[in-house]
DNA sequence: CGCTTGCTTGGAGTGCACTCCAAGTCAATA
DNA sequence: TATTGACTTGGAGTGCACTCCAAGCAAGCG
């Protein structure tokens, strides 16, 4: 079974086909469930917090943090703009878009064109080294016989 | 007259179509030509020097850097490295190994291609969020009437 | 009750890759 | 000769993104 089957309205909030661990309803995750689930450290969750690139996170009547599925959800994203290279400074400023609502959709869109656009030039960039590096690789493995250079 | 039109010799020293702001022979830059050419902060060039990533940099006899296009390619493959995201440490090792001389061609070769790898790794990576944020973007191009989420 | 485990906080510390500073030397021009 | 400007050095400072610390609270177990 995935997690999809017993999902009752299973809304397609995010990106893709992305599972949670339980479904919702029962989603109330501690941080440390979080960890697990996203990789990122107990520190860097508390810290997202503080600069306000989470929404506001549920806590127990002691004052223990409770993550959602959606909090999952963003965290999702958050790790793919953070992977590709989006600086902190951007991702909360458009955390601080969604939390001001619908109005802001579209600078929201207009950020993430933007970084779209840089992702791309990234992979061209890479790409352009890549073949720098056969180049070099080439001549590592097919002559040994050349002269001593870089 | 342009830089280039007596240029003798012209080997192809390293990666690709380099060009040289003067032909072999002329070649003794001073650190802001460098900059000028490369990009790169007088700082960080002297810095570079520093920790071991450049080889031994010609010096007048007050002291101060002449660099020939050899060092030129150097950086050139140094400012390829850095960009694929190769750490300083690593991009010092090499530098390291090219003193050594010929008989650490293997371990070069190993380095290069395990870097190659990460970069593939990397490229695929962000062909990935690529299609996420095109997923987004669409959202907020597309529905202005898709209830508010993320 | 005491102990352990897991969480809480503000603030300080870390690692990387620069980036800058102060003080000095040298060569060329006014 | 005086000044300007490009260069030199070691060491300190910066910005980013964490990462850790000390001290404390709450729940569960023997």
């Amino acid at each position: 079974m995935t997690v999809l089957e017993s999902a009752p309205v299973k809304v397609q909030t995010c990106a893709g086909a992305s599972t949670h661990p339980r479904p919702t309803g029962q989603d109330r995750y501690t941080i440390s469930e979080v960890v697990a689930h996203t990789g990122l450290s107990a520190h860097t969750l508390r810290w997202y917090e503080r600069i306000g690139l989470m929404p506001h996170v549920d806590r127990t009547h002691t004052g223990q943090r409770r993550f959602t599925n959606k909090d999952l959800d963003w965290l999702s994203l958050v790790g793919k703009l953070r992977l590709t290279g989006m600086p902190v400074a951007d991702m909360v400023r458009y955390a601080e878009l969604v939390r001001e609502g619908e109005h802001t959709f579209s600078e929201r869109e207009e950020l993430l064109t933007a970084h779209r656009e840089s992702v791309r030039q990234r992979i061209a960039e890479l790409q352009d080294t890549l073949q720098v590096l056969d180049f070099k690789i080439d001549i590592y493995a097919g002559g040994r016989r050349v002269t001593e250079r870089a």
